[in-house]
DNA sequence: CCCAGTTGCTTTAAGGTTCAAACAATTGGC
DNA sequence: GCCAATTGTTTGAACCTTAAAGCAACTGGG
């Protein structure tokens, strides 16, 4: 902080090109490593990311979830789940009913057909992404998760601060 | 590599959960920041994120530069490029011109009024970053230039050697 | 019981995104 | 100069995404 002639707080123009040139490197690095996931996914199994992404929420839950618990999960919007299950209904992999307690709620799992499916692909997305970073040393993995850990507490701190200003 | 009594090389399933729990953690650091950006952009100048980096990269260059050339440095195809261009025109911020050399290249570049507005914008943005970066110490953002800058290699290097194969 | 507020989901309108196909213009080999 | 290959852009179909509005069902205080 500086302090003028008449000592009340000024703002000068701060440096912040550090941050920024920061997240313009992660913003970089996510792009290109999901577009890549993306077209391999695409080739592979000729499958959209958002779908191999719901699938694999379903997967750490075999008894289902409801619509928003995977919205919150995915961090998307609830109209944008609404669809994305729609259409994998459509496609078979997936199972949807009304929940007995309550019936505004939609029950979502896997189906036989969806999880064998999810599994094949998950393996090798799983090796994709071994070999995406393979030139991290396991120093460097560690160091990357501390790192990055603290990068989404501090996001989520200012996110939290600006939540309760609006 | 493991080999079994008849000295052939057998696959066992390695375990790469690290790297998928460090690809996980980057994405959702990402996705936090970006949607934070973008609500912040909407609310604040009633911008969406596209068009905020489009206009970015065209600051950088007062000259204009060629549609191809935004689709490479933004990493988005070459469609999606010129259905956001058409409506930044049609708002008044950008110009767009066909090139007097070569009559299928269209340049493009900030109108004096496209110009203002982004760098209303862009100071916010680059003090948004900061506050949502801000627990990170000059070390932290050092060290995560680096690795993240290692982690692209990393990828760039498994992209190229795909694209070799298909 | 009732109704006001909340919660879960869907719908709509607008925009963003991709891939593939089409088109237009340029370039290079001959 | 011609024609094949390449390059720059646009178009079309399908999908993803969001925010906002709307509907349906549940909940709790009176």
């Amino acid at each position: 902080m500086i302090l003028d002639s008449e000592t009340k707080a000024v703002e000068l123009p701060e440096d912040h090109g550090n941050e920024l040139r920061l997240w313009l490197r992660l913003l970089t690095c996510t792009t290109l490593i999901e577009g890549e996931v993306r077209s391999r996914l695409r080739e592979g199994f000729d499958v959209t990311l958002p779908r191999f992404d719901l699938m694999a929420q379903l997967d750490k839950v075999p008894e289902g979830m409801t619509l928003s618990d995977v919205s919150k999960r995915m961090m998307v919007s609830n109209g944008n789940v609404t669809g994305l299950v729609e259409r994998l209904v459509e496609s078979g992999h997936l199972d949807r009913r009304t929940s007995d307690t309550d019936r505004r709620v939609q029950v979502i799992r896997l189906t036989k057909a969806g999880r064998a499916e999810f599994r094949k692909m998950a393996t090798e997305h799983e090796s994709w992404i071994a070999d995406l970073f393979a030139d991290l040393g396991p120093k460097d993995v560690r160091e990357l998760m501390r790192l990055l850990a603290k990068t989404k507490a501090s996001a989520q701190k200012s996110a939290q601060k600006r939540a309760g200003i609006a």
